[in-house]
DNA sequence: CTCTTGACGCCGG
DNA sequence: TCCGGCGCCAAGA
């Protein structure tokens, strides 16, 4: 894993604004480099300093669903939610 | 080298 | 909406 590439994915996840969300493979694609399952590789060992609830799958199921962290974090970011996903019509971040 | 495992994603049914 | 199936690809065993 390039550490590039991790820094370059960090960086990303540190510019989503509050209320706003991103998708793996939306980083990835953004980047152009790299998957989502590499993303998430990334944010599962090296996320911890970062804003991971920020970062949900396609359809809106936040990260480590089971525990349910990420949706505290994500209501207290009021960012628009579907019942337990989030809303990416109205949340997904474009990068700028 | 092969096989299994995921903080994934898309397409049917 | 909820599943299952399949593609994807880096790591670890």
């Amino acid at each position: 894993m390039p550490a590039e590439f991790v820094q370059r994915v960090l960086d990303v996840v540190d510019r989503i604004p509050p209320g706003k969300v991103i998708a793996y493979g939306d980083i990835a694609e953004f980047l152009g480099e790299g998957g989502p399952r590499q993303v998430g590789r990334v944010m599962a060992v090296w996320g911890g300093g970062v804003n991971w609830h920020r970062v949900v799958r396609a359809d809106g199921t936040p990260p480590l669903p089971e525990t349910g962290e990420a949706l505290r974090l994500l209501r207290g970011d009021r960012t628009p939610m579907r019942g337990n996903r989030v809303d990416m019509r109205a949340a997904r971040w474009d990068g700028n």
